[in-house]
Formats: structure tokens, sequence, C-alpha cells
DNA sequence: GTCTATAGAACGATAGAC
DNA sequence: GTCTATCGTTCTATAGAC
């Protein structure tokens, strides 16, 4: 348990802990956990260079408490509905199991409109897909999310071995993480709905479930 | 037009600029762009610090070497492929186009299995992911593929409005991403073929061709 | 909790000898 | 084409004053 201190201090070092998270998630982002100095971090949080030591110990701990603040509601919530579902009297269709992966990712992230929208994707985009042990450690709570909805898809589609399952669900985040990263957004043709997520996330569902119904390469 | 030397001494140099790109192409894709110095590039090749700088310019120009290396040939049979397929007689079939853009990412890079596999992927998906303006410029050759696809996809699926198959392309590149990245490799459960690509492209143009066949959502 | 100051190491790049 | 030596910069981390 963390007490609120009574005097300024406790609530202004809260602040400037806070402006250090946000420059940092924006940093990181454009930059990477490498090409980012701690020194660009607080310059852009108008704090000291000392205050990353102070607050989080080292740079590496404050990539893990950006990441953690980035993915830890998307993760919750993947789990809360994938309960949800499960709790429910009839078996879950495929729809809902890829919505209930998906949809976090729209719900629990700002909106690609939004300011940090832009910034974050390239975040989460960064902590899905960067190889590195650092980065990875972060991403281990995520395998959980990964093994129960393996799990589900598993009982909903029995004729695809799960070998290929495997692949299949892996496949799926692949599609979230091209979709966060934002990748060749400079590209983007004229209509696209950038600033409509529903729209995004419909078409997402609609193309992983009809994928992942796909007849399987292995059934006999 | 470069003519080897006479001498001894161009030979060599071709060995030394050679085992960079070697050594290169290994720590960019473990420690990424930012996290890998020219001093534990040329250490790692055997070389001489400056040698970089004499064969490359700049570690940035290094960088590009090395990724252009690595993707130059899947490029030119993504679209020597569409190529082929647009002069035949008949339309092309949606699993030919997917094998067609998909299948270079298996052909022309070495196997998860040789040495070499695993670090190129690593590296592929450090390139297509990195949103890094100097690891996206070496991207830009490849949105001529995006694009050629885009078309041929907008000819076998005239149903699919263009932003939302602009989106299905996108995500195809977002599988073969994720694949080459290699995410989650050390969860891979019992029986993964890892030494099998065959057997993960047959999945992999399965998955993606039934995506593409979706019904559109911004269909009539 | 915030700040200055600095230790101590690593970095990219290059000049110049061979 | 290869090498040594080094310049000038930047980095993380931390000790210690306030």
């Amino acid at each position: 348990m963390e007490e609120a201190t009574t005097k300024g201090e406790g609530a202004y070092g809260r602040v400037t802990r806070e402006r250090i998270l946000d420059a940092a998630e924006q940093l990181f982002a454009e930059q990477g956990f490498e090409g980012t100095s701690i020194r660009a971090v607080t310059k852009e949080a108008g704090a000291n260079l000392a205050a990353v030591g102070y607050h989080f110990g080292s740079k590496a701990a404050l990539f893990e408490a950006v990441a953690e603040r980035v993915m830890g509601p998307v993760i919750a919530e993947q789990l809360g509905r994938l309960n949800d579902l499960e709790e429910g009297e009839r078996e879950p269709e495929i729809e809902e199991l890829v919505e209930a992966f998906v949809a976090p990712y729209f719900d629990r992230l700002p909106r690609k409109s939004e300011a940090r929208g832009r910034t974050v994707s390239r975040l989460v985009g960064r902590i899905l897909g960067d190889p590195t042990e650092e980065i990875r450690r972060v991403t281990v709570e995520g395998t959980e999310v990964r093994d129960r909805y393996l799990v589900a898809f598993s009982k909903a589609l029995p004729n695809v071995t799960r070998e290929e399952l495997w692949w299949r669900v892996l496949s799926m985040i692949g599609v979230v993480v091209v979709h966060r990263i934002g990748l060749h957004e400079e590209g983007r043709p004229l209509g696209m709905p950038d600033d409509n997520d529903e729209t995004v996330l419909e078409w997402t569902v609609a193309f992983l479930s009809a994928a992942l119904r796909a007849p399987s390469v292995n059934a006999p």
C-alpha cells in the first residue's frame, strides 16, 4: 500500500514520474530502446537527468514500466473477455473468440485519431515484435493470453491439428502487430478510415475469422 | 562495372567486406541498429575498426547494404512471380497470388533450420517492422511490391472494396512479418515443424487465401 | 524529491602511416 | 586495403548538496 503524502512533494513527484513515463513512451516508440537516451527522456519531460534513476532505477526498468502501462489493460481485457465467453451457456463462436482477442487492442489503447494513438501503436509493435531479450521479458506475461486462446480455439476448431492451429494463432497476433505498427502508414490510400476504428475492427474480425476457419491442410 | 584486381589485395578486400556484412547481419538482427556498435561488428568480423568506414562510409550505409542483401532477392522474386502470373492466359487464382507473395520469403531466405536462418528471420522482422525513418527507407523499395499485388488482388476480388482490400494486403504482410520475427519461438509446442518450411508455407497459403476470400464487410 | 557535478565507459568518425 | 591512434561526443549511473 502506498499512501499519498500530505506534503506537496508527494503529488509533485507523482507528476514528474508520469511526465517521464509519457516522454519515455513517445521516445521509445519513435526510436526504440537503444536509440533513446535517458537524457532525451528527461529533457522532453522537463525533469532532471537523475530523476529516472530515482523513480525507476534504470533505463531498462523504465522501459518495463512504460510497456506495462500500455499492455497491461489490453492483456487484462483479453483474459476477461475470454473468461466471460467460457462462462457462458453455449460454446463461443469463432467470431466471438477473434473479437475477444482483437478488440482490446482497439478499446484499451488510445485511438489512432488521438494524439497518443500513433505513438502507442508504434510502441506496441515494438514490444510485440522486438526479439531482444530485454524487451521480450515484458511480453512473457502475454504468453498466458496466447496459450489460453489456443485452448479455446482448439475446442472451437477440432478438425484443425494442434500444430497448425498454433501457427494460426501466431498469425493472428501478427495481423494485430502489423496494424499497430502502422506499417506503411504514409502510403495509406485515400478513403482509409484511420479515424474510424470500429470499421477497421470489423474488417479485422472478418479477415481473421475466415482465416481461422480455413480447412486444415493436415486434415485427413 | 567493377573489375576484380589482379593483385591479392582486391580479393582479400572483398572477403573482409563480406565478413563485415555477415557479422553486421547477425548483430543488427539480434540487437537492432542502435544497439549495435561498429566496434562490435568489426570485432566479430575479425576486421579493423576503420574498415566499416572504408568499405561502407558509415554505420547507416552498412545497415542499408545488409538489408539490401537480404531483401533484394525476395522482392525480385515477388515481382517476377507476379509478372509470370499476369502474363499467363487466364486470370490467376487467389491461392496463386498468395503463394507468389509468400513463397519468396521461404525460397529466397535461408531456411530456419540453417544456421543463418534464425538470424535472417529476425532481421527481416526488424526491417519490415521498424518504424524508424532510417530503416523505413530500405523498405520503400518494397512498396512497389505491395502496390502491384494490391492491383492484382483487386482484379481477383472485385467485390471487396479497395479500402478493405488494402487492409487485407497489409494484414498479409503482417502474417509474413510475424513468422519471420519468429515471435515467441521459445514457446513453440512439440511437433512444430520448424525444420519443415514446405509445411509452414502450405499452412500460410491456406490461412491467407481463406482470409482474402472473406465476404467484404462493406459489401452492399 | 530534486538538483549539480562528475566518474567512467563507449560511441562514430577520421587522419595519416604503412 | 589495412592499421593505429585519437578527437570530440554522448552515454548510464551515482554521489552528495539542498
